[in-house]
RNA sequence: CGGGGCGUAGCUUAGCCCGGUAGAGCGCCUGCUUCGGGAGCAGGAGGUCGCAGGUUCAAAUCCUGUCGCCCCGACCA
């Protein structure tokens, strides 16, 4: 075994590690434009499965699905004074159309807020016609500086839900409950707990009145914005006359929220789980469950166990069953390849189960079936794998998620720590950090100049710690909140 | 945009200092033997050495310019 088939190590190199891994399991590749990439079918596939599963969900909470489109008038952008300044230094622009200069340019979508309230503004003329609860499934560009394979590139998919409501309270609620949906689909599907909360004024969205965030550790105790959802108060409805008449008769102005997850969730999904093998994928995003490896030495043998293999796959995952009863198998039928080598080639997948049939088997109609999460492995009669297969694979999925869980709870720092000892920590092997802040932007800016830190939010009640601190950890005067610091990508 | 590094086969690279027939590993193709944890042997395909100039009898190698990429910063779902 030569050592350029090893994946670099994470503890010699998270990067790396991170890099090679997605590159090699074949999730995406770079693009000949610089910054973007493409995302290859077994990447493509853990995203439409995440597509499918929040699409259910916004469904369940009443949003409709519809589509705007990718160019956006540049004056729309300048209308919200600080959405223009938070945006338009990233935008790609338009210039010329069909060989000629164009009287006003074109912005490439960063963000759609601006076209849809717009929209939304011809629409809405009375109280009754709110709530309007929409979603769009899209691609959106930014022109970034430094980029990386899923976690930041020009161009990403993403969905942004756009609300209008008539009051304030409504548009937060709703803020809340998507925020909600967000932990509830990163915790029960990709199986990576995040810490919810408010994010500090300087973190917020540009434009927005409060922008509430998912945090999630990653494995070099660096965490990743996963998802934010923003109440953004009257600020647009006011830049794009987005007003109706109130049941008293009166004029107002609408409160809108928005709010998005991006492509960015593979990446998340990669550093929550992945190691030193490869990807480890959860049951329900995996786009393959168990891919069954024939084991074979004569041509004869060859035959059957295929056909016993392409038996079993048919029946459990028949499209003739209804999607949540069908199990997603591949049979490996390459040719050539040795069983050990193709054990090597799904762990790198993150494939969550293999099942092995070879020529003993076939009498005993059985096969071995192995974990890819915790490597256990045990023999399995061909007839229970119906019952017990979606046992072992939500079994998989809660152990993966407690996994994570504990993994998060093992870097987490609720005891009283200095300044320095902070700093001490940033500069190693980094921490969620919750600690006392004075409520003072320049300390927080001070902080990330000083350790690269940021504040990630002002956590939720229940993430709290259960003795509040009382002081500021940076300056010693009284906290005015607990917040939670740590890296971030 | 500042600081550093690198462009040689699909990938990783040797050769460059000191100019003289472009080499290896992996991958790929064919055949035989293999096949319960990354197979072995034999044969084979694949390169205008990023690009453009210059110096020279001769340039992957020296000089100039240029383009691109990577890493570290400032900006970020």
């Amino acid at each position: 075994m030569s050592d350029d088939k090893k994946l670099p190590t994470r503890a010699e190199n998270f990067s790396d590690w991170y890099n090679e891994l997605v590159l090699r399991s074949e999730l995406a590749d770079y693009s000949p434009v610089r910054g973007c990439m493409v995302i290859r079918p077994h990447g493509y596939g853990v995203w439409e499965r995440m597509q499918r599963a929040l699409d259910d969900m916004f469904k369940a909470t009443g949003h409709v699905n519809a589509y705007f489109p990718l160019f956006i008038p540049e004056s729309f952008l300048s209308k919200e004074a600080e959405h223009v300044e938070g945006f338009a230094p990233e935008c790609a622009v338009v210039t010329h159309g069909g060989g000629k200069l164009l009287e006003e340019r074109l912005v490439v979508r960063p963000t759609s807020e601006t076209i849809i309230y717009s929209m939304f503004a011809k629409w809405v003329q009375s109280y009754r016609d709110l709530p309007l609860l929409y979603n769009q499934w899209a691609n959106v560009v930014r022109w970034e500086m430094r980029t990386r394979l899923f976690l930041r590139t020009m161009e990403f998919l993403w969905q942004e839900g756009h609300t209008a409501h008539v009051t304030h309270d409504e548009a937060e609620h709703e803020t809340r409950k998507m925020l909600g949906v967000y932990r509830t689909f990163m915790e029960a599907y990709m199986a990576m707990p995040v810490i919810t909360g408010l994010k500090t004024d300087s973190e917020k969205f540009a434009g927005a009145l409060r922008t509430y965030s998912c945090e999630a550790m990653m494995q070099d105790n660096k965490a990743l914005q996963a998802g934010t959802s923003h109440n953004l108060g009257q600020n647009f409805a006011k830049a794009f006359d987005l007003k109706f008449q109130t049941e008293q008769g009166t004029e107002a102005f609408a409160w809108n929220t928005s709010w998005g997850v991006s492509t960015r969730m593979v990446g998340g999904l990669v550093m929550t789980h992945g190691d030193d093998a490869g990807l480890r994928l959860t049951p329900k995003l995996t786009p393959i469950q168990v891919v069954i490896v024939p084991i074979y030495k004569t041509d004869d043998e060859r035959a059957a166990t295929i056909e016993a293999a392409k038996r079993i796959s048919d029946e459990l995952g028949s499209f003739t069953r209804p999607d949540h009863e069908r199990i997603r198998v591949h049979v490996d039928e390459r040719v050539g390849i040795k069983p050990g080598a193709k054990y090597y080639h799904w762990e790198l997948r993150g494939i969550p189960l293999r099942l092995e049939i070879g020529p003993r088997d076939l009498a005993a109609a059985s096969g071995m079936l192995v974990r890819r999460d915790t490597r256990e492995k045990r023999p399995i009669a061909w007839d229970a794998l119906r019952a017990e297969l979606p046992i072992v694979l939500q079994q998989i999925q809660d152990d993966m998620l407690a996994a994570a869980r504990a993994r998060m709870e093992a870097h987490t720092i609720r005891e009283r720590i200095s300044y320095d000892r902070f700093k001490e920590i940033m500069a190693g092997d980094g921490a969620f950090v919750y600690a006392g802040w004075n409520g003072d932007p320049a300390v927080e800016a001070r902080v990330k100049e000083e350790t690269k830190a940021t504040i990630r939010c002002i956590p939720d009640a229940e993430f709290r710690s259960q003795v509040a601190p009382t002081t500021c950890m940076v300056t010693g005067e009284p906290a005015k909140f607990e917040v939670l610091w740590a890296r971030s990508y």
